[in-house]
RNA sequence: CGGUGUGUGGCGCAGCCUGGUAGCGCACUUCGUUCGGGACGAAGGGGUCGGAGGUUCGAAUCCUCUCACACCGACCA
């Protein structure tokens, strides 16, 4: 490809309302334009990357066993009543009428098609398992779409779904599916995580999300040091301290603390470690009124989803307003503790395990120190409460934990059955008994794999594409080409020559400065770059560069084809 | 949806408070000089100031309504 034959659409300046790098960077690049909220139009450089990553998922999606195929964006509204989805999904479904004034959605996600699709295709445990795929434009209608490709309200995603005679089946995909997403990023030359994963409302017995780890992820996880194992830290388990808790050596103190509301300004105020003392939360419980008591030491954060899985806590978890509060308690939320409490009170593992502690007195602007379980209150119920912090021991026994923040990319779920009784998607068993079909469904957001590269991969001068994924492999840059004769004959005989061999290179023949074609082909993030000027040509010489060398090296003309091929032949380039 | 804020050539912004009929940088066009890290000079093209209504002799500027967009809170690929 001819620069003046391609859109390069790069900018300068930096769009106002980009907050991420990732989205700056495809902007500058002219990757991507916006046309409205979270709804972005592909330029031809970026279509080329999107593609790359396509290609790699089709070809490990076909490695696994997947079928590809292609539903509708546009669905009908019954299949989503028919699953109770249609209720259930909320605003992000985005609704349209047809002329007849029908109901229909744009596809968020094709649990319901596929599943509409194979009842009526697959009829006996015979034609089992079977994976089906797509890679095609979702639409869910975010609150609040940003950070650009990362989270719009269209991308591309590629989906697919498992169907099974046994849950034992459905297990043994779940793991070549888990492979294969593997070899797609590891493909794709990302630095990942599979994490272990809430399963959420989507449902379900087992679920891993991958993540591609980068400072500005949005999902904190957690993964040891001395093993394999990662979580997402709403599923990341503190395991319980195996000491005994130290003796009571203090007496309980009230102590004013007037205007101390937070644990920092209480900690501060009494100059004692926030470790500590410890926080009182209270929350709606499963009996409509009723609300529990959750402990948990100063320093640590309440994990909702680990709280409202425990029995009577309400799910979704509901933190109790002020005014419910003050009247139980007898105090605003600032000076709450467990002494005297008169609901249930549910005890995280560490906050368990202090002793002479500090907490609220349940009045305002006043605490208690030297509290200490049992004595001088009951130790109630003791639960996993909290979000792990790094420095935790792995919970499976091996290593310690630390915490890292990752952009999700994959989801991979073992559905069961849930979808398949909805809407009767039943085959018959080799006794001749009907049973619905186990599913699995794996997601992959291929548009956002594009935004998350950029995140991981990039410096000041612009993106660094990972091989596999960058538009072009090698940017020629002839300098003064219009001028020099000879510049011109060798850039062009080494394009077609290159090109021929089926190397993807970008033959910057724009008649602009040096320092602007360098600049482009750096924010575009070409991993090769060859300078062809009449200075190095003198002495029979070409300028070989890597995106991310320091320095460039001459490489004489007569060597150049081969050591081109070389150098994208290895796997570092 | 709630809270905050912004809408002025393709991009980044000033002007608005204190009304007087639109400006700067980048980008673009032409010519010339340049040509190894985002050149310089000269001359140009492009905006009914988000939209509607109102106040006024006169509105980008003041008032009302509306639309769009962005950021902060619950979800997900």
């Amino acid at each position: 490809m001819r620069t003046s034959n391609f859109l390069i659409a790069t900018q300068k300046e930096v769009p106002s309302d980009a907050e991420v790098v990732s989205h700056q960077l495809m902007l500058r690049a002219g990757m991507i334009r916006k046309l409205a909220a979270g709804f972005y139009t592909w330029l031809p450089l970026g279509l080329r990357v999107l593609r790359k990553v396509e290609a790699i998922v089709r070809d490990e999606m076909d490695n696994a066993g997947g079928q590809e195929l292609s539903m509708p964006i546009v669905q009908p509204a019954e299949l989503w009543q028919e699953s109770g989805r249609w209720e259930q999904y909320g605003a992000e479904l985005l609704r349209i009428k047809d002329r007849h004034n029908r109901d229909f959605c744009l596809g968020p996600t094709h649990e319901e098609v596929v599943t509409d699709l194979l009842r009526g295709q697959i009829k006996s445990y015979k034609q089992l398992p079977a994976t089906f795929y797509q890679i095609q434009t979702k639409v869910r209608d975010e609150i609040r779409p940003r950070f650009g490709v990362m989270r719009s309200r269209e991308f591309l995603m590629k989906d697919a779904y498992s169907f099974h005679a046994s849950q034992a089946s459905l297990e043994d995909t779940y793991q070549i599916m888990h492979q294969a997403y593997t070899n797609i990023f590891s493909r794709l030359g990302l630095t990942f995580r599979p994490v272990i994963a809430d399963t959420g409302s989507i449902g379900g017995s087992a679920s891993h999300e991958f993540h591609v780890l980068a400072s500005s992820g949005e999902d904190d996880i957690a993964f040891s040091d001395g093993s394999d194992y990662a979580a997402n830290i709403e599923m990341a388990e503190a395991i319980a301290p195996q000491t005994e808790r130290p003796a009571a050596t203090a007496s309980l103190q009230e102590v004013a603390t007037p205007g101390v509301k937070t644990i920092e300004a209480l900690a501060q105020f009494l100059n004692v470690e926030a470790a500590l003392t410890v926080k009182t939360m209270l929350v709606a419980g499963e009996i409509e009124g009723e609300l529990v008591a959750l402990v948990l030491r100063g320093d640590h954060q309440l994990n909702p989803i680990k709280a409202e899985k425990l029995a009577g806590v309400s799910a979704p978890l509901q933190m109790a307003d002020e005014e419910a509060v003050r009247k139980i308690c007898g105090s605003g939320f600032g000076s709450l503790g467990p002494v005297g409490l008169d609901i249930p009170v549910i005890v995280d593992h560490s906050a368990a395990q202090l002793a002479d502690f500090v907490c609220g007195a349940n009045r305002d602007d006043l605490h208690l120190s030297g509290v200490n379980w049992e004595r001088d209150c009951p130790l109630g119920q003791v639960a996993d409460l909290r979000n792990v912090v790094a420095g935790d021991p792995s919970p499976d026994g091996q290593g310690t934990l630390d915490i890292k923040r990752g952009i999700e990319v994959g989801h991979i779920f073992q559905l069961g059955t849930k979808y398949s009784e909805a809407m009767q998607a039943k085959v018959l068993n080799e006794n001749g008994k009907s049973i619905p079909m186990s599913m699995g469904c794996y997601g992959i957001g291929v548009s956002r794999i594009v935004a998350a590269a950029i995140e991981q991969n990039h410096d000041e001068n612009g993106i660094i594409w990972p091989r596999a994924m960058a538009p072009f492999q090698l940017a020629i840059v002839p300098l003064n080409m219009q001028k020099s004769e000879q510049v011109a004959q060798c850039a062009n005989d080494l394009y077609s020559r290159l090109r021929d061999a089926g190397i993807e290179v970008l033959l910057d023949d724009r008649n602009e400065r040096p320092g602007v074609k360098f600049a482009d082909m750096e924010l575009i993030g070409i991993p090769h770059r060859l300078v062809i000027g009449d200075r190095a040509l003198a002495e029979g010489n070409l300028e070989y560069k890597g995106r991310t060398d320091a320095e460039s090296q001459l490489v004489p003309q007569s060597d150049i084809f081969d050591f081109i091929c070389n150098k994208l032949a290895t796997p570092a380039g």
